[in-house]
DNA sequence: AAGAGACCCTGTTGGC
DNA sequence: TGCCAACAGGGTCTCT
């Protein structure tokens, strides 16, 4: 589940990688992962284009390159880039194969939710909408307890649902969303507005340690995530609730608790976290 | 504007 | 062993 902290593990070995690097060839070997523009206008538009950075807003992974243009991914449940020596083939779940000067950069997507842009110079169009309309992500200093106060005030929803909510929180999805309730010790079932201020501010401390952490380990590995030499991040040995359902507290000892906010999966302690 | 819920996708898992 | 439904879940969309 690529959330901030993998999508800038990715970023972070990418960039030394593939800067300065030429795009030889582009392949697109599932059309419907190419958002904008036509599968076709997207390789040839990257054809011979050079790598200027790697940046990153919220989960979009954003490549500049040298005429301007940005290449833009998100990789939603289980889409990965990995990186790899120069004539590898494409892998079983390649869905987008890029020839450079010296690697082979796969994005790799089993279940083709993930999606591709290519966005002309200063141009909006084509770009997704959740980039155009992101909140703060909570490890910028302008995410503060009077920022997220001031959203929850006016959110009945379950707090859990505002935290996931991409125009407040940028970057932060399932697993952190949880992680950070547990240890501000906040049930994620609370209304939004009934959460104090000195509780939005463990929270704000919370989200800010957790994806920090995460960001030093290289991302949690659960599922499809894996970093761009295809090893594992390791944050899941540091998880506190995330999948660990039916296990007790590390804290406590109580057995963590399952259950669906909003469709999404949420793990708490109910001794730990209050209602 | 906010909230609830459907939908997109397909590999994996669990039940029978 | 094989089949099939349920599940995973971020973002977008529709409807109220």
């Amino acid at each position: 589940m690529p959330e901030l902290p993998e999508v800038e593990t990715i970023r972070r070995e990418l960039a030394p990688r593939i800067s300065g690097q030429r795009i030889r060839t582009c392949r697109v070997l599932r059309p419907d992962i190419v958002s904008y523009p036509t599968p076709d206008k997207f390789c040839r538009g990257l054809k011979n284009d050079i790598v200027r950075e790697v940046t990153r807003k919220a989960k979009y992974l954003i490549i500049v390159l040298v005429s301007g243009k940005q290449l833009i991914f998100h990789l939603r449940l289980s889409g990965t880039i990995v990186v790899r020596p120069r004539g590898t083939k494409p892998e079983r779940f390649t869905r987008i194969a890029l020839s450079l000067d010296n690697h082979e950069l796969f994005f790799n997507e089993p279940r083709v939710l993930g999606r591709a842009y290519l966005i002309e110079n200063n141009r909006t169009a084509g770009m997704p909408k959740g980039l155009l309309s992101l909140g703060i992500e909570p490890i910028a200093p302008g995410f503060t307890t009077q920022y997220l106060h001031d959203h929850f005030k006016k959110r009945k929803a379950p707090v859990k649902a505002v935290l996931l909510d991409q125009h407040i929180c940028a970057g932060v999805g399932n697993i952190y969303s949880d992680e950070a309730l547990f240890h501000a010790g906040i049930r994620p079932t609370r209304r939004a507005f009934r959460v104090t201020r000195r509780e939005t501010g463990r929270l704000v401390r919370t989200l800010k340690n957790v994806l920090k952490k995460a960001v030093r380990k290289f991302g949690t590995s659960v599922g499809d995530y894996v970093r761009t030499d295809g090893t594992n991040g390791s944050f899941q040995d540091l998880l506190y609730v995330y999948q660990r359902e039916g296990l007790p507290c590390r804290i406590c000892r109580t057995e963590i608790k399952a259950m669906k906010i909003g469709n999404r999966s949420t793990r708490y302690c109910p001794k730990c976290q209050k209602s």
